[in-house]
RNA sequence: GCUGGAGUGGUGGAAUUGGUAUACACGUGCGACUCAAAAUCGCAUGCCUUAUGGCUUGAGGGUUCGAGUCCCUCCUCCAGCACCA
């Protein structure tokens, strides 16, 4: 009878279906559990290859595990929510939910034909809303927690189709890839998860995990932490600060008087006027002494604290000219207090002219404090709100301000810039600063900018820069000066300009950085360009790492001042170089500096010393270097010092060398290029380069100069004192951002929140969940989020909440669908809980996933830290959700390229199905490549017909069953079965299915030779072949007729090997003559050394290569060889 | 540029971790069966050479009796990040 693939296959996928045959239970008796997982697909409607690459493939290790005794859950479901049904929407008018149904109908039939052996009772789609239900509950947990907050974000607006853009939608010319138009940007209110308060666990966890390095690397790069400090650097010398007290104060109560002197301290001008009436205070009163106390101009700051704050805004309402900002401390908007109500209520009015305050002041500040009796934080966030300025929420010395010493005030009150630095070790380098064009201090600051209309062409023109133009490859530095204002170095005190350039980025750090040219490529290249100072700060110390001259360990350093000279000739373009005798090094001329010497003195006493010359002329001095190197001649470690001097001959005048000189090196006369190749050790390299570079920018750490007090001490040690000198804080910042999940879009899932009539956020209750996204949406776009334009959703919201409220339009990334998928299949219908902590406890983690290198950023990191957060909500009790993670490889066309319907090259699996089976493809694609590496395999016609070839042959075997089992075995093929069995077991545990393969095609095609073979041997081929291609092995097996164990091969127990029976007897060793084979011998265990060393001298072939020669070693190697090593060749 | 991974026949890829390089498969060639073709089966197949023999794991060097595997230098490709302070 034929191999009728078509036949076989839908016999047993109805048969297995009909039994259920692969659910499974929570526990079974005497079974461990185990999870392993592949990523579950997106419905797009076509299953194409590489879906059968990502499941029918890990299937094999499920029914492995499976037949190895384990209750093994590998669980399918959809990641239905997403962009591309509602592009179906909009382009063909057909209902998003119906066209994923309709595509998860479809694509579950596929599925089920590759036979693998998915529990589909526990399939869901991501828009199911009993399963949204609980991606919105997890949503509000992590809210509660105050890990889902709003923020202000960017997002990429189309201005034809007057939509919000997804990245991706986006392309790399910044166009819109529908509409064609530029894209612009819009900043709008989102939710934000707090991935960043997880960024240190998330990189530490990493380092317990069994993953593969490659994918290690890329999330800690990911994630990017970098260790530093914030200096803030004040802007500016002197301002005028006029200090406003609150209700029944004075100027000198709470922190005024301290201010006060604390501010005129640093030479600054302050004015507190006493306000009148201070029990019974009235605006006009207060704003008009206000107003004559002082005259203001661009260099005033308003500071007022409690009422003084309201008075302050008052006060902006009728100045005639700019001033530079207003500080408010402890302000409000109202007069609703926590405590009690105050008698200013109606002496003061409550309205403000927000946009006069905005016009005459360059920047407002509000500090709210966090233990405030009178003011809450509601209150704050409603006074920031209206202003339009952030709020900064701090820990007040004694609650509402009223500390005798506030230092945060100080600090706050005086205009400065906040940078991040890795090396505050170079500060006094910093001859500059450089803000991102998008920085709040250059709108803070434009009253005091005297350029303002150059600066603001910049920044329009760096706005409107497509992502890739800014950060392109080489580009040319650009930026503006702000004129007018100054920034001071607060480690020496120099007045620094300030520039803006968008080589800063915003996004990172506090978007604003020191430059010092001298220590960083950008910063000097930037220099160069706008001719700013460069100012060296750093001396390099170069540790000898090779030999010769490699430092000895555990040796003292004898450290000694020394010059490094470059001499040029009298006349042409030639330099001195030294080449030692005794050493094999190569430098220029150098030595050590007497008592008393000037370095100059000293290179030319070395000059004469060594060359002869008599006429060295001193040109210029090169930066100085120090180098840690062992002094060779005088067995020593050094740690020397060098002054670096350049010198040219007047003439070529010169004395006899002394005969010790003579001895000691030779004077070559070298021409840039051969010096270019002389072996100079790090440090006279160095000095040579800066000869012809200008300047040098050295990027790595060393020796402080040009540093105040901190000059000599070692980079690493001045990072942190540096830091302490001026008042800055030791930071570790992330590339990480926090991670964006408002989507503008209709088909995802619903935020959970509902905003009430003064537009604050409320958490839905968890009864109205699942929080259904509505059907009536408009998709045509009309510059509205969709969900926007539902009736039956505002309706629902002022139904239960109240008239004004208004429901979130935005719905979820779906990458938070998939940050917690992995947990529902282990409880999938669990209407109370998003799944039950005994069932979680008894499968989690998962203990193999495998997946797309593409997810190897995104979607791990974030159900990583989804589950971290679980994890500390007491929801999961591991800290960590895969054990094992496994990138598999791409399978490309025929012709080498990634399929795409633009190439013509797209396999259609569906098709090899109905050519070859299933069970053919599975295996090919198993055979392809190792699994568990990301290889790119191109798909071979040839090389499918060569897996059914296989399988045909297995087919054709069953005729071949004519030994009875009791006949004895034949001991050559019983230790290949057994070889067999342990190769193949150890390969499908590892991934490697392409090897597990190939030996399965060893043994067939041995079985294949015998005349015939027994039906256990047969048996034990179909057992080992099962996981690979279940639907013929099924049908084999049935044919077996076995009457006690009739039943499925699958749940038959997988063959052990028995490692007695793999030791040969007898083996065929090469025996090698100086390590080349000239034969070989049949040996058996017994054997001793000795007698094989005797057999193999005797061999014709042996003694031809040996000859007469003398016997040097014989190397013997247990089963494997003999060499004979002969006594010239070794 | 930085980081990680990799480079083996005409092709996909093996190699027990330092021990006979090129398993297994594809492709190709020859043969058998056939009137013929397909399918199937058998044999051959790294390169050079007349058999003997020599060469060969991106290139060059080193360690070793012995290196695809370990060390150094360089080249190429792939992936991730990239003006990240």
């Amino acid at each position: 009878m034929k191999y009728d693939h078509k036949k076989i296959e839908k016999k047993w996928q109805e048969k297995w279906e009909k039994q259920e045959a692969h659910k499974i239970a929570d526990t079974e008796q005497g079974k461990k559990n185990y999870y392993t997982l592949v990523e579950f697909p997106y419905p797009s409607g076509n299953l194409h290859i590489g879906h059968w690459y990502a499941f029918a493939v890990p299937d094999i290790f499920a029914r492995f595990k499976r037949m190895q005794g384990h209750n093994v859950l590998f669980p399918i479901g959809f990641d239905s929510f997403g962009l591309p049904a509602e592009n179906a929407a909009i382009k063909n008018k057909v209902d998003p939910e119906k066209w994923t149904y309709e595509n998860i109908a479809r694509m579950t039939e596929q599925l089920k034909s590759m036979g693998a052996s998915f529990d589909w009772s526990r399939q869901f789609a991501t828009s199911d809303p009993d399963y949204y239900k609980w991606t919105q509950w997890l949503f509000l947990e992590l809210h509660k927690k105050g890990l889902a907050e709003r923020g202000k974000a960017i997002v990429n607006w189309d201005p034809v189709d007057k939509t919000v853009l997804a990245n991706e939608q986006v392309l790399p010319d910044g166009t819109a890839e529908r509409s064609g138009a530029q894209v612009e940007k819009k900043e709008l209110e989102q939710w934000f998860l707090k991935i960043t308060d997880y960024a240190e666990r998330l990189l530490e966890d990493l380092g317990e995990l069994n993953w593969p390095e490659e994918i290690k690397q890329s999330q800690r790069e990911w994630i990017g932490r970098s260790e530093g400090a914030e200096i803030k650097f004040p802007v500016d010398g002197k301002y005028k600060f006029v200090l406003l007290h609150g209700f029944k104060a004075t100027p000198s109560d709470n922190f005024h008087p301290w201010l006060k002197k604390e501010l005129e301290k640093q030479g600054h001008e302050v004015v507190v006027p006493l306000l009148p009436n201070t029990n019974e205070p009235n605006e006009e009163e207060w704003v008009e002494t206000v107003l004559s106390a002082t005259d203001y101009d661009e260099k005033t700051i308003i500071c007022g604290h409690s009422l003084g704050a309201v008075t302050a805004l008052k006060v902006a309402e009728k100045l005639q000219d700019k001033i530079a900002g207003i500080t408010l401390v402890g302000g409000f908007i109202d007069p609703r207090f926590k405590d009690h109500s105050r008698n200013f209520e109606n002496t003061f009015k409550w309205e403000f002219d927000v946009r006069k305050i905005k016009n005459i002041t360059g920047f407002i500040k509000i500090l709210h404090d966090i233990n405030d009796i009178a003011v809450s934080g509601e209150q704050a966030k409603r006074l920031g709100k209206t202003l339009g300025f952030p709020v900064a929420t701090i820990e007040a010395k004694d609650s509402h301000f009223c500390g005798t010493q506030e230092p945060d005030v100080l600090k706050a009150i005086i205009p400065s810039i906040n940078i991040f630095t890795t090396r505050p070790d170079t500060l006094f380098g910093a001859t500059y600063l450089v803000l991102s064009p998008e920085h709040e201090a250059v709108e803070n600051l434009k009253s005091q900018i005297s350029n303002w209309d150059e600066v603001f062409q910049y920044i329009g023109i760096a706005a409107n820069k497509p992502e890739i133009e800014r950060t392109a490859d080489n580009k040319e530095k650009a930026g503006v000066e702000l004129k007018g204002i100054k920034a001071i170095n607060p480690a020496n005190n120099e007045e620094i300009p300030i520039w803006i350039a968008d080589y800063v980025l915003a996004e990172y750090g506090t978007g604003a950085i020191m430059a010092v040219p001298a220590h960083d490529q950008r910063d000097f290249e930037f220099a160069g360009k706008f001719k700013l100072p460069i100012k060296n700060v750093i001396e390099p110390v170069f540790v000898q790492k090779t030999e010769p001259g490699k430092v000895r360990e555990g040796k003292d350093f004898v450290e000694r001042d020394a010059i490094i000279a470059i001499v040029k000739h009298w006349s042409g373009d030639k330099y001195i170089g030294l080449k030692w005798k005794q050493v094999d090094w190569d430098t220029l001329i150098t030595g050590g500096i007497e008592e008393g010497q000037t370095s100059e003195e000293a290179a030319v006493a070395e000059i004469i010393e060594e060359t002869g010359y008599r006429n060295p002329k001193l040109i210029k001095e090169l930066p100085c270097t120090h180098s840690k190197f062992f002094h060779v001649p005088k067995d020593e470690n050094r740690f020397a010092h060098f002054s670096a001097l350049y010198f040219e001959l007047e003439n070529g005048d010169h004395d006899e060398i002394s005969l010790e000189e003579k001895e000691k090196h030779e004077v070559v006369w070298l021409t840039r290029e051969e010096m270019e190749r002389f072996r100079l050790p790090e440090s006279h390299r160095f000095s040579w380069n800066c000869l012809f570079d200008d300047m040098h920018v050295y990027l790595g750490d060393g020796t402080l100069v040009n540093s105040g007090k901190f000059d000599g001490m070692k980079s690493e040690d001045a990072k942190q004192k540096i830091t302490e000198f001026v008042d800055g804080k030791k930071k570790t910042i992330y590339r990480l951002h926090d991670w964006l999940i408002s989507r503008q879009r209709y088909w995802g899932c619903p935020i959970p929140i509902v905003y009430d009539p003064d537009g604050i956020p409320h958490p839905i209750p968890e009864k109205h969940l699942p929080w259904l996204l509505p059907k009536d949406v408009d998709f045509t776009p009309t510059g509205e989020p969709p969900l926007a334009s539902s009736e039956e959703l505002k309706k629902r919201t002022e139904k239960i909440f109240g008239e004004g409220w208004r429901p979130e339009y935005d719905t979820m990334d779906t990458f938070v669908d998939s940050s917690w998928y992995f947990l529902r299949y282990i409880d999938p219908h669990n209407e109370k809980e998003f799944a039950s902590q005994e069932k979680l406890k008894k499968w989690m983690p998962v203990e193999r996933y495998s997946g797309g290198a593409e997810h190897t950023t995104m979607h791990l990191l974030y159900s990583r830290f989804f589950h971290k957060a679980l994890f500390d909500l007491g929801l999961v009790n591991k800290k960590e959700p895969y054990r094992e993670r496994l990138n598999r490889g791409i399978i490309l066309g025929t012709d080498g390229r990634k399929m795409s319907k633009r190439w013509g090259n797209v396999i259609d699996p569906d098709e090899h199905v109905k050519m070859v089976g299933a069970d053919s493809v599975r295996m090919y694609l198993a055979f392809i490549g190792p699994y568990n590496a990301v290889g790119h395999y191109p798909w071979d016609t040839g090389g499918i017909a060569g897996t059914r070839r296989f399988l045909e042959r297995v087919w054709k075997l069953q005729k071949k069953i004519q030994r009875p089992d009791s006949s004895v075995q034949c001991p050559e093929l019983e230790r290949l079965l057994h070889q067999t069995v342990k190769k193949v077991t150890e390969d499908i545990k590892n991934f490697k299915f392409n090897t597990a393969i190939s030996t399965l095609m060893i043994c067939v095609n041995m079985l294949d030779k015998q005349d015939a073979i027994m039906q256990s041997e047969y048996k034990s081929l179909l057992l080992l072949l099962a996981p690979f291609a279940p639907y013929i092995t099924e049908e084999l097996w049935g044919r077996l007729g076995l009457t006690a164990e009739n039943t499925s091969i699958h749940t038959q127990k997988w063959p052990t090997h028995d490692e007695q029976k793999i030791q040969e007897q007898t083996f065929t060793i090469a025996i090698q003559v100086n390590s080349k084979v000239r034969d070989e011998l049949e040996v058996s265990v017994e054997d001793e050394r000795e007698e094989i060393e005797e057999k193999a001298k005797s061999l014709d072939k042996v003694n031809k290569w040996v000859q007469d020669k003398e016997i040097w070693q014989i190397v013997y190697i247990k089963g494997k060889l003999l060499n004979i090593v002969t006594k010239e060749n070794s």
